[in-house]
RNA sequence: GGGCGGAUAGCUCAGGUGGGAGAGCGGCGGCCUUACAAGCCGUAGGUCACAGGUUCGAGCCCUGUUCCGCCUACCA
């Protein structure tokens, strides 16, 4: 049905009302689906996926966002867009969680056992881990919601079992006792990015090492002074003279009764410390690879609970590492072995989870090996198969890729994918396979016993891309939209998640996983800190949308996201956003007062300068958002569509309409302003909708014309008919001309402090024959938006007494004031401009009167230099000689 | 330790390839003008961090300095 003039509409606009109905709407209508077949050209990006525990934040909000941008601007330019959604199952985080809900029932996961536990995250997934996808949709999330993934799912579950059992055979995946990073209140192992460094104040503790024999022992200096419990040796450097004496001797490890040998080793820094180094292959990477070459044994002092073992020493023995620290000080004191302690500042890990400070511990684990997955991900980024955008995060990438350490993939936890691994009880064989083994292939044993450990959520969420799409199966749905077109990410994750899809991307689908990565900003608070509840300084999107409205949220967040620099966000600007929006809302209402039907093709024949400017605009206008939506750049986008519709459409076009809409200028002038309007609005809209959807859908059914949603109308870049917009620079150059003498006149009247209200007289004198027909034929538009009684054009000439004057260009405005002019002000008025413009005309003489300017600048900038000088200097001839008859004048007076 | 980014109006920020700086908010003055006071009209604010250099010409290019961020690193 096409719609009549449809119902009044509210004085401010209210996205409470609206937004809940178009969101239900666009998901009945389903018109998020993407087809797996079609002619139109494909169009996909896969949602970086949100925790199942997580709740919306700012940076969420930022990213739905632009990709629902990018995807709603696609779909209106004509393409199969395929938005995948899901969320992953975030191991640690979501097993903290149940584990906390657990404890408030005073049991614990050890009680309960493994399968009742994963049974209990399923059940908890499936009560609240629809949370976070409901606030994406309020949002506006344009998702294909019916594809909706999660990473435990069956079919992402078959993708990550057959990944690890080709790297497995390809020899990229194996398993090995190493030093990992652990985390004593997780429970797990972390990979080495997992682990966040923060500087802290510390100590560093010299201690001295007893010889054997007689003779003064080293003094080593360590911050961790109770790892010493597991020192296997102590390190010096073949050439430190100061040492050479102990080179093949042995120290009495103190505290203890163990003899440990002095080492030489050229790892150790001599101008560090002391310049011996005791060695814990147990709790320290370099430790461990030092142990390695020099064929240590490894005594492992710090349990997987953060308590000393049993190797401690009886006294030790069962002490929270922390608690340990102080009575081994305590004991060195004691015994006279404690030289010094000195403050010191240095950088700990921490677990990225719970912030739980890390222990660096040995332990039997499974790693990916990445170097050969690297080189291939690298490759795909230098030959530019995947474009990064800002490209200043290529060189992170490149850097991190080079510098790329084997990745630790095993965590001892319980809610994860399994590995599929198997060890024979009876022969030792380990056996790793796609489907679970019934018996051992080497000695025919039933006794199997799978790999208690999972895998990292990041596994996982590494093969997002093509596992959201049904891979390993050869889907449809794979061949359409893979590789995707574009990922946007926050640049936290570049290395987390970026780099490994690459990689997993290249080897397994031999193809990357994104055409281009956009990388945007984080969002910070208004001081420029990070959010974070500790703090308390995080602004709630939920909170925001509630009180402002989303589009407002997403306006705003567009309109700052510029390429390269994190948003401040306060609510302020997001106020400022809303306002935008409730303009938007009323030059609807205003239109929508005229324009009661759907107005035919425009017809400009009858149409005033104001008409043909504008459509000159909107066309200019609709060119350059589209190309700011292709090349990422989503704020001057934004702006430059605010700009258009508040300070043109709002402040110029309607007001300047005005007159023509009600009808006072005739049919014909009528006619145009309601087409014009009603094409600038509905153009706006569409090019609106993908930053502003639910006002936009809202305005979109009150607007004559329209059928069904705006998400299925045409991008005005593709119309057809848009070509015939005219492009009209005279158009636009004659309406700047007017929009000055309005100024102009509205700058005497609000310097001069005349009442809005009360209407003038104008005299506009020029012999340009060309200016006088314009004013001539726009004298009503002129004396509208000026306020005119009368306007009158005359050749160059006396200027009249009494009057303000204004030059725009070679036109000599002359405003002539009732009652008494005010002299005073009208000279200090003329005086101010004057001298504006002598700063203006002494800088573009000391270019012209400047030789080297003269020869060597370009022709084109000397000619503008030259008329902008000429232009100067009239104007200021005029205004001088202006000046000059109201002094006379006054002095009369 | 290495790397990257930033410093522009009171505040927050824009300023493709160098030709004399813009917006929003805030300030000030005036308006309830029949779409909007979440508004309208007018207006004032800047040696573009500092010091050099290249150039006829630098916010933009080069060098150095200062002050902030961020990333990264195994110096005990």
């Amino acid at each position: 049905m096409v719609n009549e003039s449809k119902k009044t509409m509210k004085k401010g606009y209210a996205p409470e009302e609206v937004e809940a109905k178009w969101y239900a709407y666009w998901e009945q209508n389903k018109l998020f689906a993407a087809s797996e077949q079609s002619g139109q050209k494909p169009f996909s990006i896969v949602i970086p996926p949100p925790n199942v525990t997580g709740v919306l934040h700012m940076g969420h909000s930022l990213n739905i966002t632009l990709q629902d941008i990018l995807c709603r601007y696609r779909r209106l330019r004509g393409d199969n867009v395929l938005w995948m959604p899901g969320t992953d199952h975030a191991g640690i985080a979501t097993q903290n969680v149940v584990e906390k809900n657990l404890a408030l029932q005073d049991t614990s996961r050890h009680q309960i056992g493994r399968r009742k536990f994963v049974e209990a995250v399923w059940d908890w997934r499936r009560k609240y881990g629809d949370a976070i996808i409901n606030q994406l949709k309020s949002l506006g999330a344009s998702c294909d919601w019916d594809r909706e993934r999660f990473t435990m799912d069956e079919g992402l579950s078959r993708a990550v079992r057959k990944v690890f059992v080709e790297l497995y055979e390809a020899g990229l995946i194996y398993r090995g006792n190493y030093i990992i990073n652990w985390c004593p209140r997780c429970q797990t192992a972390l990979a080495e990015l997992e682990v966040e460094h923060e500087e802290e104040n510390g100590h560093i503790y010299y201690v001295h090492y007893p010889l054997t024999e007689a003779g003064d022992g080293p003094i080593v200096a360590t911050t961790r002074p109770e790892t010493m419990l597991g020192d296997t040796a102590v390190a010096v450097h073949p050439e430190d003279d100061r040492f050479r004496h102990l080179h093949g001797r042995s120290v009495v490890l103190p505290l203890t009764e163990r003899e440990i040998p002095v080492i030489t080793d050229s790892y150790v820094d001599i101008s560090f410390g002391t310049g011996a180094l005791k060695i814990t292959p147990a709790h320290d990477p370099n430790d461990f690879e030092i142990g390695k070459i020099h064929e240590l044994p490894s005594v492992r002092v710090i349990g997987e609970d953060g308590c000393m073992t049993e190797a401690a020493g009886e006294k030790y023995r069962g002490l929270d590492r922390f608690e340990c620290r102080r009575v081994v000080v305590q004991d060195l004191k004691d015994n006279g072995l404690l030289q010094k302690i000195e403050d010191y500042r240095h950088s700990v890990g921490h677990c990225y989870r719970c912030q739980t400070l890390v222990e660096p511990n040995l332990s039997k684990q499974w790693f990916v090996k990445t170097r050969p997955l690297a080189e291939q991900a690298v490759k795909a980024v230098e030959n530019s198969e995947t474009k990064i955008v800002p490209e200043k995060w290529r060189n992170d990438y490149f850097k991190w890729m080079e510098d790329i350490r084997d990745w630790c993939i095993s965590r001892q936890i319980w809610w994860g994918h399994p590995i599929p691994a198997w060890t024979c009880a009876d022969c030792g064989k380990l056996i790793v396979s796609f489907e679970d083994p019934k018996t051992c292939p080497a000695c025919g044993s039933g006794q199997l016993e799978q790999d208690p450990d999972v895998l990292d959520t990041w596994f996982s969420s590494a093969l997002w891309p093509f596992s959201t799409m049904g891979w390993p199966d050869q889907t449809r749905l794979l061949e359409t939209f893979y590789p995707t077109s574009v990922l946007v990410t926050g640049f936290d994750i570049l290395f987390f998640w970026v780099a490994r899809m690459m990689m997993m991307g290249c080897h397994f689908m031999d193809e990357v996983p994104f055409r281009d990565v956009y990388v945007h900003a984080l969002v910070r608070d208004e001081n420029g800190k990070k959010m974070s509840k500790s703090s308390g300084n995080v602004i709630d999107p939920m909170v925001i949308i509630e009180k402002y409205g989303t589009d407002a949220l997403r306006f705003t967040l567009s309109a700052f996201a510029a390429q390269g620099r994190d948003i401040k966000l306060s609510e302020k600007r997001i106020e400022g956003y809303r306002n935008f929006i409730n303009k938007l809302w009323n030059a609807a209402r205003l239109t929508l007062m005229h324009v009661t039907q759907a107005p035919g093709g425009i017809d400009l024949s009858t149409s005033g300068l104001a008409d043909r400017w504008m459509l000159s605009r909107l066309k200019t206008v609709a060119n350059r958002v589209a190309e700011a939506i292709d090349g990422y750049h989503f704020n001057i986008a934004a702006n430059e569509i605010y700009q258009f519709v508040w300070h043109e459409f709002c402040d110029w076009y309607l007001e300047a309409a005005k007159p023509a809409l009600y009808g006072k200028w005739g049919e014909g002038r009528q006619q145009a302003a309601l087409k014009v309007s009603w094409r600038v609005l509905h153009d706006t809209l569409i090019l609106l909708h993908p930053f502003i959807p639910f006002v936009t859908e809202e305005i979109w059914h009150l607007l004559p014309g329209t059928e069904g949603s705006i998400m299925k109308a045409v991008y005005p870049s593709d119309a057809a008919g848009f070509d015939q917009l005219p492009n009209d620079p005279a158009a636009e150059a004659d309406m700047a001309l007017l929009m000055e003498v309005i100024n102009g006149i509205r700058n005497i009247r609000g310097e001069m402090n005349i009442p809005p209200a009360s209407n003038l007289d104008a005299l506009v004198q020029t012999d340009s024959a060309r200016h006088q027909s314009l004013i001539k034929n726009n004298k009503a538009l002129v004396s509208n938006l000026a306020r005119l009684d009368s306007l009158s054009i005359e050749p160059a000439g006396e200027k009249p007494k009494a009057t303000a004057t204004a030059i725009v260009d070679d036109l000599v405005i002359s405003v002539y004031l009732k009652g008494v002019i005010d002299f005073a002000r009208e000279t200090q008025r003329l005086e101010k401009e004057i001298a504006k413009l002598d700063k203006e005309i002494q800088a573009l003489l000391k270019k012209l009167e400047n030789d080297d300017f003269l020869s060597k600048a370009p022709a084109d900038v000397i000619e503008k230099a030259r008329s902008q000088y000429d232009e100067y200097v009239e104007k200021q001839e005029k205004l001088v000689n202006n000046l000059d008859k109201i002094k006379s004048i006054s002095e009369y007076q």
